[in-house]
Order: structure tokens, then C-alpha cells, then sequence
DNA sequence: CATACATATCACCGGCTGGTGACAAATAGG
DNA sequence: CCTATTTGTCACCAGCCGGTGATATGTATG
């Protein structure tokens, strides 16, 4: 069976040019969660939203516009998000708030495709139009340590900020590889049980780092 | 000033069949190290060879292959690296090896942009292509604990693979975020001073977990 | 109604990609 | 010397990409 050539019967879109742009705006989060970044491009975000690519250019002013358009969202969402996972939790030490803020972390990511995405963009491809996207998380994940902190402090002696950054880097990587292959150097991550695994893992390492009592 | 059509002056290459293969397995390793593996492609690789492509599918039935024979290489230069790194050491705890084995790791990546290439490539677009490198890869690395483990054993109820798996997670990880935009987290990556203050991050997470002593 | 504008679609361009068949030239074997 | 094989080069294909100018069509305004 042959595709044969074939009339394009969708009717034309309705002119309604919020409605357009907030298609777009969905292509193109659909495309970069379910294709990866590598797919993403003028082209096939104007095939998901079913419009003609010139919208993106006049409404967005190339892909370029449309990237930001989207980080403003996705920088807001992240910060909710985050507000969402602190609002439960009263930590009672440095170490315990690290707990929290990594495991939550780790929790979000997993669910969120698209910042994973975002994140195997920008290692393998750095580009001056990711890096305001990546400066716009990092910026909010840093307000939100920082708000969240409260009168706690390290241990002396620890250099929490570098022993935040490698706890945060494991867990980025196990998210990415787990989402990618479902296993790290020798280590399925794939059910929920898998899942309990890195996180009690990720909890030892914050415990033998801040020396707090496991929970 | 327009580029103008201009006479190729170079020479025919030389008919030397096993000369030709050899420098189509360098370029492939030159272009996946400095223009990254999103480049990584016949005509790339045929450009930097100075040869036609045609002489890729010839030799080497595609790319398929030729990813095959330089995994090859790529395995054995590993175990090779390997095997230098152990050589100097004699650890006398579970904890002490890893910090071993961990930091030689790192060092290790860090100065194999090939290395790099291929774990970003992994992450981004998982293929049965790449999934057979990678397996190499992980074995040489496990065959390498496994061999030089010794009588060493892991403190009781500690899940060790589990926590190498987020140390190296970790290490891995903040090499790629390195060579990608010099810092991650907001932590610059940059001098050698930096990565020293990412050993020792290292290191402690290593103690910590195991419980061993700082050295 | 007629005109002007906003919206959407189409057709095309140059450039790159992977892939292939035809051809030229050097070499080896009889 | 003539031939067959190997080695290398070239020309071309279809397909995708980003990008743009021209065009149709609906909608609001005078």
C-alpha cells in the first residue's frame, strides 16, 4: 500500500489569532516533550499545531521569540511547583532541608519532560538562546533555596554549595538516564520500586554529607 | 567578496586502502570530539577524511559499522586508561577505593571530549546504534571494579551499587555540564581550581556515605 | 457596497542530508 | 600486452530544513 497523494481535507484554521498563538505555544512543548530538542524546529511545531510555519515567524518572530515566550511559562510553573513541595515540609536542619529540596526535585523532573529535554539540550548543544532558559530555572530554583532556608545553616566546615550542586547533578543524571536508556551503570531505573531506591540512596548520601540522622 | 567557484586543486588520495581507513576512523573520532555527535554524520566525516563517502559505505558498510569498529578501539583505550589509573594505588577500605576509582573517573572524562560526546548522545537520542557502545563501555567499567574490588567489601547495609551509581551519576554529570557551559548550578567549572573543589566535594560524599575517614 | 486590514495558506528558494549508480584511473594477474 | 579487480571520484536523487514573497480569504470600517 502506497500513501497516494490526497486531498487535505481540514478545513482552514479560524482566524482567531489568540487561539493560534496558544497552539503554537502547545506544539511546541508537545514536540520538545515527545520528540526530543532535536526535532525541535520551525517545521515541525507548525505540522503539530497545524498551522502554516509563517504564523510562528509573524506572531512569535521565529523560533527564537517563541523559545522565551515559552521560558516565562515554564519559569513560573517551575516556581509553583516548587512553592508546592516546600508548602508541607518544616525541616529541622540544614541536612533535612536538603533532604526535602533534593527529593522533591528529583520527583519533579521525573514527571517533567520538557525540562528534561531542556536540560540534554543544553549539554549537548550550549546555545545563547538556551542559556536564558537554563539561567531562568536555576534562577528560580535558587530564589526558592534561599526563601525556603530559613535561620538553618551547614555544618561548618561544608561547603554546602558544592555539595549541593553534585547532589543536584546525580539526580539530573539518573532522571536523564533512567528517562533515556532506564538504567544507570549497571542499575535499572524503571518501576516505582527502582524509584525508592535513588531516593533512598540520594537521602544517604545528604545524610553522610551533613551528618544528620538518617529519617 | 563572493565565493567563486574554484578548482580543486588537491591531489586524488593516495590508493592505499588501509591508509584510507584509517584516517576515515580519525575524522569520525576528530568530528564527533569537536563538532559533536549532532554533526556526527557520513558527510561530515567524508569532508574531514578529505575522501568520498562512498569509501565509508564501501569499507565500512555505513555508519553503522563504522561506529562499530571505533567502539572497538574505544573500549580497549578505556580499560587501557583503566588499568593506568589502578596501577599506582593500593586502597585498604571499600570507601577508599571508590574514592579512587571515582576521582580517576573523573579525570578520566574530563579529557575525553569522545567520552562526553557520547554520553550527551545517549542521553538525547537513545538508539540500539549507541545502546551497543554504551554497553562496552560499562562493561570495561565493571570488569575494572570487579577486578581490582579485591577482599574489600562495602560496609554492611549499604547499597553499594546503588551509591556508586549516584557518585558517578554525579561526577558524569557535572563533566558534561562543564565542558557544556562552564558552570553548573552556580558553580563555575572552569579552573583547575574549581574542578579541585569538585574532588573534594566528591571525596566527602564518598566518606560520607561509607563513613571512611577524610584523607 | 466598497475599501482596508488581519489572518491564513501556498509556492518557491537555497542549502544541507543520506544514499546510489556510473565512471576514471591505478594496480595486479594471466 | 591485455584484462580484471581494486580504489577513488563524480553526478545525481529524494527528502528535509529554515526562510520569504506573493496570494487568497475572512472581517471590520467608512
Amino acid at each position: 500500500m502506497k500513501k497516494v497523494k490526497q486531498k487535505d481535507l481540514s478545513l482552514p484554521r479560524p482566524r482567531d489569532r489568540g487561539a493560534t498563538e496558544r497552539s503554537i505555544l502547545e506544539a511546541a512543548k508537545l514536540v520538545l516533550a515527545e520528540e526530543g530538542f532535536q526535532s525541535f524546529g520551525i517545521n515541525a511545531i507548525a505540522r503539530r499545531a497545524q498551522c502554516d510555519k509563517q504564523l510562528i515567524y509573524r506572531y512569535f518572530a521565529g523560533l527564537e521569540g517563541l523559545v522565551e515566550a515559552s521560558g516565562i511559562e515554564l519559569a513560573s510553573k517551575l516556581t509553583h511547583d516548587l512553592h508546592q513541595i516546600s508548602a508541607a515540609h518544616r525541616p529541622d536542619s540544614y541536612g533535612a532541608l536538603m533532604k526535602v529540596l533534593l527529593l522533591g526535585l528529583l520527583d519533579l523532573l521525573r514527571g517533567d519532560k520538557i525540562m528534561q529535554q531542556t536540560i540534554a539540550w543544553e549539554l549537548a548543544a550550549p546555545s545563547p538562546l538556551l542559556s536564558r532558559l537554563i539561567a531562568a530555572r536555576s534562577q528560580a530554583l535558587s530564589t526558592w533555596m534561599h526563601h525556603m532556608r530559613g535561620d538553618l545553616t551547614p555544618p561548618p566546615g561544608a561547603d554546602a554549595p558544592a555539595i549541593n550542586a553534585a547532589l543536584i547533578a546525580a539526580a539530573q543524571h539518573l532522571v536523564l538516564s533512567a528517562s533515556a536508556s532506564g538504567a544507570f551503570a549497571g542499575m535499572m531505573i524503571k518501576t516505582e520500586a527502582d524509584w525508592r531506591r535513588v531516593r533512598d540512596t540520594l537521602a544517604t548520601l545528604v545524610d553522610g554529607a551533613y551528618g544528620t540522622r538518617p529519617s
